[in-house]
Formats: C-alpha cells, sequence, structure tokens
DNA sequence: GCATACTAGTTTCATATGAAACTATCTAGC
DNA sequence: GCTAGATAGTTTCATATGAAACTAGTATGC
C-alpha cells in the first residue's frame, strides 16, 4: 500500500527528461559545428520556410520569448546571415529574410538535424511512429486549447 | 520540391514546446497552492519514496543539478519539512529524511499532481496511452545508452 | 600514519533568462 | 489632426542557472 506516487513514472517528469536530454544533444550539433544556438536554428528555419516573416510571429511559430528572438536576429544579422527591411505598411514591423549566406548555412544543418531526429526515433517500429505522431498531436491540440483558460487562472490568483 | 523541412514537424522541437508547456502549467499548481518549485516537488516525491537518500543520489534520480538539489534542500529544511542527518558510515554524506509536516505536504501535492497528469492524458485513448508509455521507455533507453558516449564526444572535440 | 587522489555538498561567479519599462509607430475616436 | 490607447521590437534589471572553485571528509598506496 506504499508507491502510491513514482515519481520515474510521473509523465510530466518523464517529458522533461526526454525533452531536455533531446534539446542538450541536438544543441550540441548546431553549436559545435556551425556556432548557432537553437532560438538561432529556430529562427533560420522558420524564415527558410517562410521568408518575410515579422519577428513577432517568429515568437509566436516558434514558441520564442520576443527578448530571446530580439536578441537571436542580432547575432544572425552580425554574422551576414540574415537582413531586415522595415515593412512598407508598418514601420514598426521587421521584414526579415534569409541572405544566401543563411540560406546555405539552413541547408547544411538541416540534413544533420533530420539525421539526427532519424536516429533517435530508430530504436521505434514504423507502428509506434504512427502512434507518436498521432498522440503527440492530440497533446499539442489539448496543451493549445487549454491555454488561454489556464492564463485567465494564473492572473485570477497570483 | 520545397518543405524539405519543417519546425512544425520536427520532433526535438515540438518534444520542447510539450515538455515546456507541461512543466509550466504544473508548475503552476506546486506553487499557487503549496509555495514549492519543481525541484523541490521532486524531492519530496523521491523522499517520500526511498527516505534517507543521499542528496546525490537525489540529484541524480530527479535528473537535478547537485547545486539545484542543495538549493532546494535549503529551502526545504527551513521550511521544516525535512531534516538531514550525517551518515554513520561517510560524514561528507546527507541523509535526508521528510519530517511528518513534509510527508503530508508531499500527500497533499501528490494527488493533485495525479489528476493533473490524469486530465492531460484524457485525450487519449487507453491503447494510446499503453503506446506512450511503451515509446517513451523505449526512447528513454535509448537516451540513457548514448548519452555516455555523446559526453566523449563533445570532450573529445570542444 | 601520511601524502595523493577522490568524493559529497556548498559557495562563488559569470552567464542566461524573461518581466517590465521604454521607444517608435500605428489606430481609433473625437 | 490630435489625443488615448494599443503594438513591434529593444533595453534594463532582477532573478535563475550551472560550471568551477572551494571545504570537509574519505580511500589508497606507500
Amino acid at each position: 500500500m506504499k508507491a502510491l506516487f513514482q515519481l520515474e513514472k510521473f509523465l510530466p517528469y518523464r517529458f522533461d527528461r526526454l525533452a531536455k536530454h533531446i534539446s542538450v544533444s541536438l544543441a550540441g550539433v548546431y553549436r559545435r559545428r556551425f556556432n548557432v544556438t537553437v532560438p538561432q536554428w529556430r529562427i533560420l528555419a522558420l524564415l527558410h520556410e517562410t521568408p518575410h516573416m515579422s519577428a513577432k510571429d517568429i515568437a509566436r511559430q516558434g514558441n520564442l520569448d520576443k527578448v530571446m528572438v530580439s536578441r537571436a536576429l542580432v547575432g544572425l544579422e552580425e554574422r551576414g546571415l540574415l537582413e531586415r527591411y522595415i515593412s512598407a505598411e508598418d514601420a514598426r514591423v521587421n521584414e526579415l529574410c534569409l541572405t544566401s549566406t543563411g540560406t546555405r548555412l539552413f541547408e547544411s544543418i538541416a540534413p544533420l538535424a533530420l539525421d539526427w531526429e532519424a536516429d533517435f526515433l530508430k530504436v521505434l517500429t514504423p507502428q509506434e511512429r504512427g502512434a507518436l505522431e498521432r498522440i503527440l498531436s492530440k497533446l499539442e491540440q489539448h496543451a493549445k486549447s487549454e491555454a488561454p483558460a489556464l492564463t485567465v487562472i494564473e492572473s485570477a490568483i497570483s
């Protein structure tokens, strides 16, 4: 009648531990070989996919703090990996765009990132990979939908 | 022939985002209601399960930095939630033990934590929950086994 | 038994983080 | 067209983090 609770089996703990492991391990690849931080890597990926995004959009789509985006952009700009233009419609907005150097850098990193991912998932069967995909999607959906409500509770209580 | 890489579908990104969401949301429960941090919560859980652990064992089993453990212990001790004894075999080692107050506090939090977990998983079918369990175990196993190798590479390169 | 190398836990310090204030710009209502 | 309130992005500042140095104690080899 002991063992009501075991940290080792507690999902939030397991998720945190695994996510940290993944992040540290993969971030090492970007950093060692390309001297790129995680926020910078996300920015490269987002801008490669959708050029001319604003910093705000990057923050939202890359799950990053706007302060972190601001700082990461400075670093990328200094290295000539991206350029900013002031938006024609709204002078507050930065229109961001990878330079050809930035594009090439991203295209060097991306295959390594995908290799890393493939290697990480190689212990799973194809069925399990499909299941993981579906499960993550459901949990993400759930998380997204409850986020606003929790914010309200948060500000109401604390 | 675009879209070789989409951040939104990249597993490390998805894991990081989901884990952060979980952590922030759940940590709010401990903190608001009980003024307990995540490391403190892990320590309470581990000591409840296995009394008389050392700080080092807690760091390893709770996936925490030893500095963080040291600091979290001070907070718990000050609140009278745990006591330390100097180990009889080795005077460097702290033998840690929850007080009855600490035990009661843990036993107040645990059901809420489990409720939170159940609520979080309620969008999954029983089959999916089983699959998630199995998948996580495999990935954890894989992560654990490659960790030492990566450390070697790390120190060799950087 | 004493010098050397090691380990548990703490402290220090330099860096990372993000909340809040700030600047520049925009929008809405008058 | 001007004022009040909002928003994009930056800067400041106070806190969180963890690597490395430190302290106290242990183990080993001679």
